[in-house]
DNA sequence: TGCATAATTGAACAATGTTAATTACTTTTG
DNA sequence: CAAAAGTAATTAACATTGTTCAATTATGCA
């Protein structure tokens, strides 16, 4: 019975295929289980066989996108060595990300928890994602001596949830209205953070 | 035809007290033209004789809720000599009102700028709604001489959009748990900033 | 090839927002 | 006062949403 097994693991990534194209494109508006069915070639109805609901299927796409996020922010500063600098970077590479794929964003952080179930992990891998990504870099600074254990869980916090707030304004609100200004903005704000 | 005024009126506030009612009570997630039109007395065809759609409805309660936090926000602090500590309280309690209406949060924070027309002036109340209400204390703490005006203007900026973020992941997210953990929080995370 | 099992489909249902046609009511006018 | 005109309220209807399920189609095996 492994041919099975292979063959569902392909119908169930023909979905989550079409489902991650469609929220990178268009956003959480043009997902409906008829689009995701269309962009995989099959019939609204088959999506059931092989998912519960269309809210498994979203959500499994948020491992995939983290990944996607983790490999964006590698790329963009394994060059520079620990300390500030490079945890700024990280922070706003993170953000970019983001402004990229506004879909991705409406995703992790503002599709409510209605009926947890399964998901209450995925949203503590969302929640801890930054942490996650920054954790050396602030390791690094409090070995370094240059602020404590305590600060440093301090403005890791701050920054986390600032992070979030900014990127809901600038993106659901248009506020800033230029990425260049959110990009001076995000620079500014993280260097106050970061002025130890 | 001032008695066509006044009807008119009467006739929208009907409606406008039925949003309110539900988005205090259920949250968004409530509010449809059928259920707003029930609480009503009306049909659901007659809202769209006063309103041109349910959106419009929506976005008139925004004034009324900042009014309201406004007050809710003044009773608890009025007591307060400037300073510090009226500037935590002022941010703790801001936080407090949404945490006391969630549907209010996410009217507030969390509906998307789709189509901007007259909704603009709306969004742009909400994104200086805090920076209103704490501009007396920054200003007096800038006057005292305990930090510089650029100094000022960061550290409200960062608690601004952190506001936002820790009431996402609580409110949306349940992260923290409990509301005692989130209070602590809170306080913790005001006071990294506010240490000067 | 023929049968049994599995997979796929789309009709159908309940909600949703919105529009437009219809009904009820009020006011004005002859 | 009654008929006409105009305004307001209602409901039928449509499109779109997620979901279910009986019926159809395809598949695999003997």
């Amino acid at each position: 019975m492994d041919k099975k097994e292979i063959q569902e693991q392909r119908m169930r990534m023909y979905f989550i295929n079409a489902t991650k194209e469609l929220l990178k494109g268009e956003g959480l508006k043009s997902i409906s289980v008829r689009n995701i069915a269309e962009r995989a070639g099959y019939s609204f109805g088959t999506l059931y066989n092989y998912f519960d609901d269309v809210k498994e299927l979203i959500f499994i796409c948020v491992e995939d996108f983290q990944d996607e996020c983790r490999e964006f922010i590698e790329e963009r500063t394994k060059t520079q060595s620990q300390g500030k600098d490079k945890l700024r970077s990280i922070v706003k590479y993170y953000m970019y990300y983001f402004v990229q794929y506004p879909g991705i964003f409406e995703l992790f952080f503002l599709e409510r928890a209605n009926d947890v179930g399964n998901k209450k992990p995925t949203f503590e891998m969302i929640y801890s994602f930054l942490d996650k990504l920054c954790r050396d870099e602030w390791k690094y600074l409090v070995e370094q001596g240059s602020l404590s254990k305590q600060q440093a869980r301090l403005k890791a916090e701050i920054t986390k949830n600032m992070v979030v707030g900014m990127l809901i304004f600038y993106l659901n609100r248009h506020n800033p209205q230029s990425f260049d200004e959110f990009s001076q903005r995000t620079e500014a704000l993280l260097d106050e953070i970061l002025n130890f």
